[in-house]
Order: C-alpha cells, then sequence, then structure tokens
DNA sequence: TTAATATGGTTTATAATATAAACCAAATTT
DNA sequence: AAATTTGGTTTATATTATAAACCATATTAA
C-alpha cells in the first residue's frame, strides 16, 4: 500500500492546502476562520508546510495591520495530487 | 469543514479497515504483511479499532499456532463511509 | 535432549505530532 | 491612560504512532 505523505496526512494542514489549492491566495485571519483552527495551531501548520515549500508565505501589512497571505506552490500542488491518488487506494474511490 | 474521524485517520488503521471492508475477514498474519507493519504496532491500532467496536477479533487456534481474526462491523463500515464522505469537501472528489 | 530459532503475538518505552495556552506588539476603544 | 481587540508567535502539554523489548509455544538443528 501507498505511503500517505505525513504531511499532508494531518487534518488542519490538509484543510489549509484544499483551501489553497481552489484559491489564488488567501490570508491567516481567513484560513483561521474557514478551518476553525486556533491561531497558535495554525501558525505551527502553515510554518510545517511552508518549510516543506508547499505553501509560499507573504508577511505584509495591510493599512496598520499585519497581515500574512498564503499561496500553495507548484511543489504542494503536486504533493497534494499525489496525496489524493494514495488515497485513492485505501478509500477505492 | 467536516471533522475527520481521528480513529480512522490513521494510516495503518485506515489501511487495515480498508482492507476489512473488502474482505470477509482477515487474519493478523495477513494484515501484517498486507500493511508491511511492525506487529506490534499492528495489535495496538486493531485493540483501538476493537474498542472502537470498528471491527471484531477473534482469538482462536489455527492447529497448534494461534490465530487471530479481524472483521469489519456494522459500525466499522458506516464509520469509513463517513469518514470518506467527509474527506471528499477537502479532496475535492 | 537440549539449545537455538521461528511463529504469533502483547506490553511498554520512546519519538513524533497536534493542539492549546501563554505570550507579545501594535492599534483601537472606553 | 487603562482596557480590549487584532494578528499573530513561542512554548508547554497532551495525544498518537511506532518500534523495541518481551513472552509462550512450537519447530528445527546439534
Amino acid at each position: 500500500m501507498k505511503e500517505l505523505d505525513p504531511l499532508l496526512h494531518s487534518q488542519l494542514r490538509l484543510a489549509v492546502m484544499s483551501i489553497l489549492m481552489n484559491v489564488e491566495e488567501a490570508d491567516f485571519v481567513y484560513l483561521k476562520e474557514k478551518t476553525e483552527s486556533t491561531a497558535g495551531n495554525l501558525s505551527v501548520q502553515l510554518d510545517k508546510l511552508s518549510t516543506a515549500g508547499y505553501i509560499s508565505v507573504e508577511k505584509g501589512m495591510s493599512g496598520k495591520r499585519p497581515r500574512t497571505t498564503c499561496a500553495i506552490t507548484n511543489e504542494g500542488r503536486k504533493a497534494f495530487e499525489e496525496y489524493v491518488e494514495a488515497l485513492r487506494t485505501y478509500l477505492n474511490l
């Protein structure tokens, strides 16, 4: 049976990747609301995805407030697709 | 976003459930070979699935050697199907 | 016949992971 | 000017997965 990329096989990281697959970019606050996660948990998981090269993270400013924007990378897209393929063999889809 | 049943969202337990979805029953040795897991890990994960009521575990004898046979329960089948449904929303399948 | 090895596991210790709590700086409101 | 909100990060803790160590019986080899 195929390996399931452990970086993607995590509920929160998978949710984030799932969102980023379908949108040009998304900011921290949006991801937090959509995934109903705590800020701390989200911060940690974004770091991991970023370190793995699966997403890019831009820390900028929106007016006077900080704004962190995330987008999926090509590598991330590829990894996500491979993960889905691997999962199919488990789910018989 | 839907919750992913943490009992099923584990590579080894998911692999076991996946196998048991497609077969009447399977014994310990077969599951170990198919999943390429260590005996210890498999034993622990089978216990968890059993405790959750997702599989039944029968410890018997095959000739002079012990033989542990597993089968999915209706509850397990239902949980697996719900897990697949929840995952679909992440994978856009 | 007894010592070594294989079979089919379980129990326990450890490493990895996810998660939340505590914290921080700046902006806003009271 | 004190309290609260916003947008996070860092660190501590709880949970989980995993393998290592172990156990009992059976088989094989010396």
